[in-house]
DNA sequence: AGGAGATAGTCAAAGCTTTGATCAAAGGAG
DNA sequence: CTCCTTTGATCAAAGCTTTGACTATCTCCT
């Protein structure tokens, strides 16, 4: 994939995954190069751009990624459980729990009991967690546009119907979840 | 992308992205739906695989999934220094410092002085490390096989491709990173 | 109706993460 | 050679995560 291998010193968080492929190929004969290669891309570049929403666009308006994806999940199908906040989001019903602790402090988000059920606690979005998400995600989909517009439409609609495989697929199915 | 468009009630974390797309379209305007779905694709299967790995690979074998890539990195490029671990496995100095402390106490790892500079730090496998990472790896990777299998052989080139262009792009470059 | 079992939310302990402060050591300029 | 700046590692505080335990409540079966 890179014109000249690097060796251990020239490596970075990029090249490492070609590095990787090659040294443990030569290790252990039994991997499959293709399957590791993916994971290993798909992870870094992942957490790359993750890394990037969260300190350009919502760390700076007090966000973390976790409370936006909190928010977010409320924004478009609030009210809702917590159970499926939870759900939505893909946190456990403990993390949710502990986020929204901050997430009330910070008068985002207001927990109510619900009415069928006493045990349920009903999330909603305050005018200010309206207010905060609306403005907020405006900027997370500009952030969002830059890297997507790497890609022609083509490839675009390519990449997520490959992912959307991916993410339907066997291996997903038996995948270990929260849920 | 689904038959039948879900409403509030009935979704869960993968139907989410659609419904998500349609509102925030509708509720917003300015919003790109395109590059929308494509980063919450990406971040909810990324999410799913790397739960899975760590929950049935890592962690039965007394692994975090940070843990795991330490341990990778110094397999593959090791000794190194502390600095250089931060940068090919995607942590912040201070996060190695810190997971180095659990590596270390689990026998896994080793830290000594650096020769030609001493404020830094070496960092090694151990021979339980290393007996660690090989079989550890050698199960992540049928893991990993088993998730890659979904897609032909051609799928797979053509993913890696597109995630690798995605990495190596413009906005990629402007990102915020750790380094 | 009564009791067993499932389910919702929270708490607790332990671990990992971040940023920013601190300290020691190295490197460069004068 | 000395001062100033940069750099490597660690620490501290705060936040988020996980699993497992616990309480309250609901559901279903007899």
């Amino acid at each position: 994939m890179t014109a000249h291998p690097a060796g251990p010193d020239e490596l970075d968080f990029l090249s490492f995954v070609d590095f990787a492929v090659t040294k443990t190929t030569s290790e252990l004969g039994a991997v499959d190069p293709e399957a590791m290669r993916l994971v290993l891309t798909l992870h870094r570049l992942t957490s790359a751009l993750v890394y990037d929403l969260e300190s350009a666009v919502h760390r700076p308006r007090g966000l973390s990624w976790p409370g936006f994806r909190v928010l977010f999940v409320l924004w478009l199908a609030g009210p809702l459980e917590s159970k499926r906040v939870a759900q939505l989001s893909g946190m456990s019903r403990a993390a949710v729990s502990a986020l929204v602790n901050t997430l009330e402090k910070a008068g985002l988000v207001e927990r109510r009991q619900a009415e069928h059920d006493r045990r349920a606690v009903l999330l909603s979005l305050t005018e200010a967690g309206h207010d905060t998400i609306t403005q907020d995600y405006q900027a997370h989909n500009e952030r969002e546009q830059a890297w997507a517009n790497t890609l022609s439409p083509d490839e675009r609609t390519t990449l997520i119907g490959l992912l959307h495989k991916l993410m339907t697929g066997a291996a997903a199915a038996d995948a270990k979840r929260r849920f």
